[in-house]
DNA sequence: AATGAATGAGTGTTCATTCAT
DNA sequence: CATGAATGAACACTCATTCAT
């Protein structure tokens, strides 16, 4: 019955911020990553958001549509605030190479940083094709059009090979990375996620193959 | 209250298969791929199941424990037969590299051939950590040794990198595949997800960077 | 839905007793008794009765309406045979004392002799008042119709005081008995019911105060 | 599935009593009695107790525990009261004999006042062995032990024959009294009940037997 | 007669959402 | 803005009963 389209929190900002506090709002949110993060969407309650953060019930709706909503301003508020992050921090690089490497840092540093948020991102958000397919030609597609752009870019500037397809190589890039997410979440062992960057990139820049000139030259790629 | 474990569909098989018929067993799994396909495992009723099945609800329950039961049966018979037809495809093939080409070309062909079963495995498989990690530790990780025991063969084979993590790269290998399936499910085009395998590997195996054997070309990746 | 009434095994007597068997309606009804015993009648499932008798669900069908019709058969039966057995012992003795004293010892040996069925008899046959009203405007007055005229006989005998309601006396000895019973069913001791029949009897009979001429007279009855 | 236990009423008051009115709490005990007096407990819905009370079914599960807290709610605290009126009726009265009289007397005169609340108690108490063990080893036993406290007293004030067993007298006592209301709920004459406490307890004190004096000296007791 | 797979009506319980205070 | 008692729609699961074999 509950859909996810629509809702968008900047319809109704009650109170961005009441006194010095950091405002109920992101209370609220933080408390349902805490709470998805635990028990999953599906299997939290509304009443026990309301509990974590310390609201009552009704409260919840004074500041989220409704369920869906608290789930859908998670992962648009996040992900929102990452890509303004990353395009901050890569602007200044002039390497498109660079950039991408500091892609991978950043990306793999924010969730390795917050294992709860990593879960909703990694696990909550692939509730039913239906919010997927709203959010991926939404925000996500933000975030992977910017990493193909670095791409293109790379490819213009000579570092990166012109003859792969940009858009596979991003997904190629973009799923790497999620996977090592995805397989950190699940081994809850204490290895910094963030120490997977550089022999992911390593992989990803220079392939599992020795490079020809090894030898002399490469025959048969593929 | 949902419990995902123990329960194996061969602990009850009431009826075999009746006749030439491919079985309730299978017809019922069957309607329940279909279904949790296009409304999620969450928005889906098993009354939804058994009508797509064309069987009374009660049906159901005789072939399976509970709702939580069709999903991880879907999950365990079909990678089931899969791994065991990796297996087999990959036996003969004597190159390492061969093999990994193989791997995926399965990988992408089977989801490739059935959107249905590719919804199930990329978004429904996610429904909690809990049911992640029950299931990651179990039939998952049994296709990702299968992986990696073929990279580490490459590698010693010489036709790898040796400095490499297998572990790492078997992760990216899989995760690369895994967006290019979830990916090709949300963009509902009529391009064969098949069609991928090549250019994938291709940046798998060689990488982002042009070889060095472009000796004056590119001095300088990373 | 059920309803109690009609029923009556009597219309259907599909077998009285296959080869030189007990016949599978004493044994599935013997099932019954057992079963309910264990879980009560509205926990208790026909397919338990039929798997305790060792025959198909179906085949309860073939000897019984209905699952009420097993409890309400079992309550009828059992009963008729007892009240043909109180008639048969208590006719060759002359005094109505001597019969109101077998009656009571008749009574607390055939329920303390088979602890389920006692169970049967005191807890499970009120399971509404519909039943009841039914039962007990039946089978179960023609018992107390049974022990109402012994009093009677007594009383014009001279045993029995002239000077109390028949009526009510029946049903003090009944209670009384009736108490027993579900007192040595709950309180799972092993001291046997029927032990109990000469200290209720002389209660019944003599009362709780001391006789008026007790002062020298009645030193211990009984 | 069922569990008596634990659950007690006092453990969530979410509401205390609003205003002055009865409190939903016991507006919804009273439907309760009302709904499982007419059909039996078995028989009724959640739903039905919901509507006599006026209030959604989910309310039910704001005050009770499940369906079963109903009913234990109901016996324990009708007979928490009921022990407490009790014992405050017959402290005033010296001779235990008065005092044994005044039991019968409440004892009928509750049940005979509220048709309903009797039948919950003859009937729908004996739910299964399970909730008869549960509830005779703790509620219903405090009142048995009331009860052979005072004929103790009787016994030592030679008011009651030294040589009966207490224990089993108060088992008659209890159990004729029982019955009375059982039949009482089942013929369902206008006759009240409570007039049957003056034959009961003629019998119950100087038994069936005409005493050995009773030429000249007990004409007419009571 | 006997079977047991199949049926599908029936219900206790949960929980997102509302709204009077 | 906040509250949390009240609501009632929704649903997984059970089990008495049937009937083709």
């Amino acid at each position: 019955m509950a859909r996810l389209v629509a809702s968008r929190t900047a319809d109704k900002p009650p109170a961005p911020a009441s006194r010095g506090e950091n405002g109920k709002h992101d209370t609220i949110l933080r408390a349902a990553v805490t709470v998805f993060a635990r028990n999953g969407y599906f299997n939290s309650k509304v009443s026990d958001v309301a509990r974590e953060a310390g609201v009552a019930d009704g409260t919840v709706y004074l500041y989220f549509k409704n369920k869906d909503d608290l789930l859908f301003s998670i992962i648009t508020e996040m992900l929102d605030s990452f890509i303004v992050h990353v395009r901050t921090a890569i602007a200044p690089l002039s390497s498109p190479l660079a950039q991408l490497r500091e892609i991978a840092r950043l990306h793999l540093e924010m969730l390795g940083r917050d294992r709860d948020l990593a879960v909703v991102f990694e696990v909550e958000i692939r509730h039913s094709t239906k919010f997927m397919e709203e959010f991926s030609t939404k925000k996500l597609s933000e975030y992977l059009d910017l990493i193909q752009q670095v791409i293109e870019a790379g490819q213009r500037a000579g570092e990166f090979r012109p003859d792969i397809n940009p858009r596979i190589a991003t997904k190629v890039f973009f799923g790497a990375l999620d996977e090592m997410v995805t397989n950190w979440i699940l081994s809850r062992r204490g290895k910094p996620l963030a120490a997977a960057v550089e022999p992911v990139l390593d992989i990803l820049l220079h392939g599992f193959v020795p490079h020809p000139a090894s030898v002399a030259a490469s025959p048969t790629k593929e």
